[in-house]
RNA sequence: ACAGGCAGCCGGAUAGCUGCGUUGCGGAAGGGAAAAUCCGUCAAUGAGGAAAGUCCGGGCUUCAUGGAAACAGGACACCAGAUAACGUCUGGCUGGAGCAAUCCAAGGGAAAGUGCCACAGAAAAUUACCGCCGAAUUUUGUUCGGUAAGGUUGAAAAGGCGAGGUAAGAGCUCACCGCGGGGUUAGUAAUAACUCCGGCAAGGUAAACCCUGUUUGAAGCAAGACCAAAUUAGGAGGGCUUUGAUUUUUCAAAGUUACGGAGGCGUUUCCACCUCGCUCCAGAGGUAGGUCGCGAUGAGCAAAGCAGUGAUGUUUUGCCUAGAUGAAUAGCUAUCGUUUUCAGCCGUUGCAAAACGGCUUUGAAAAUACAGAACCCGGCUUACAGGCUGCCCGUAUCU
RNA sequence: GGAGAGUUGGCAGAGUGGUAAUGCAGCGGAUUGCUAAUCCGUCACGGUGAAUAAUCGUGCACAGGUUCGAGUCCUGUACUCUCCG
């Protein structure tokens, strides 16, 4: 059972590219941000994207499959509530061994989480009230 | 056996774990009912020969028009047929390539007209530099005429070759070949064969304009239809209604807003558009969302029969077979299959080195293509590891 | 998904079918005590060559075709960019 959506408005992977913060490995790009405060869900959402740049259609939607199973093995685990999340795939991401997505995966998701959590913290000891910091 | 040619087919398999879309069924919540929403140890089903490029042809939708036509522009072009249609396909003709099977060709018109043919060359299309010949003048020559055989240039220079003929030459004459026209025969036709005549017409380019014939409205599913939500508060004008003045026309005030106006296919004009319930200006907001279009009736798929040289048509039987929208149809693991290379073993030739062939339940390593439906069909083009089947041709050997 | 435009030296950018212009940058030389500016030359790739002389071949994204001859005309392919109210 799946315990987070799926992005699909342009308009969120515009933000997180924006304010959000990225860790980049040999076959993968993670992107990540918080989301609204006052809204109430959270569950994380996660977004994938593959550019034309990677190959044609066929390896897009290869790496597209292969990014969304890794996703599903270890978003259960690591992945923070209340924020948005996008997998970039690179050129690599289609030929590489499945062992190595995983690592790089778990390992950007840890070294994020460690860069975000301050930031919340500092955000909510400067800005008490979501008003204002929707704001901004 | 080797080397080719043509036509057609396939394009990984099995198991396990974890997952996805659609449809059906069941359940939850919700409501007058339905739709939408969520859930499921449920069931069924889920990419291609090119799904690609978007190069052609259709269906479908909208726009314009009473219905059409014309012009411009585009496309096509040997003949006959197939087809819903085509620039596609089939059969033939002609020309070219190949020993052959077979393959390739935008393959109408240059005698309707216009343009172009750089440089070189006398001359690139009614031409004459050198040369050859004759005459005049009178003498290393000059002028006039004839000639297109010879020379140089160039991609291309006015039918080819031989003989006659001539002052020199020339289709000027003749034979053969080529070319053009007529006739006969064969064929639906393109055309072919035979025969007679003409003395030869004045180069190339139409993938330059063009001519002739045929054909063509434009845009595209982000087409288009419906649903729901959100916002005027101003000015000008028009229409209508009521009231007042007035014989009517008309004028003033108040209210109101469709039955009115506008719309222009490539041809006229303009440059964002839509909504805010007439139009324009100003202002504000928006370019989000959902449903249908959209796949179970279709130029549909499979098999067999019949007609036809064939493309194809037709009859019978059976089948229903993806429907997503930040876009499902998968991810990983194991085993096997296929191919290649290396090692190993066996056989043949050989003194040997080595070469060739075979074996894989003897093993190892590597590779396992091109590539992902997006409204749907018919083609074309391009990409593609490897494999299979059938037919045909050539060479060598054997019978 | 659909519609359209383009591709020429290191960069920009012309080019009626007939010798691949021009500018900037770069390199060499002149001028100067030195530099800048200015002037002159060179400047796509390869071969022969002692040579920056001379000469030959290949070059306009790639591959075919038409033509005596294609940067240009025609067909196909690859790549880049723009638009979809």
């Amino acid at each position: 059972m799946p315990s987070f959506s799926v992005l699909k408005k342009r308009r969120d992977f515009v933000k997180l590219t924006k304010h959000g913060v990225s860790v980049a490995t040999s076959s993968l790009v993670l992107q990540a941000a918080p989301r609204d405060l006052n809204e109430p869900t959270s569950h994380p959402r996660i977004g994938y994207t593959t550019t034309k740049k990677i190959g044609k259609a066929h390896t897009r939607n290869r790496c597209r499959r292969r990014l969304r199973a890794a996703a599903a093995l270890f978003f259960d685990k690591y992945a923070l509530p209340n924020f948005d999340y996008v997998l970039i795939a690179r050129h690599t991401t289609a030929e590489v061994d499945f062992s190595v997505i995983c690592r790089d995966l778990q390992y950007a998701l840890q070294k994020i989480n460690h860069r975000l959590m301050p930031e919340i913290a500092d955000n909510a000891t400067k800005n008490n009230s979501p008003a204002d910091n929707s704001a901004d």
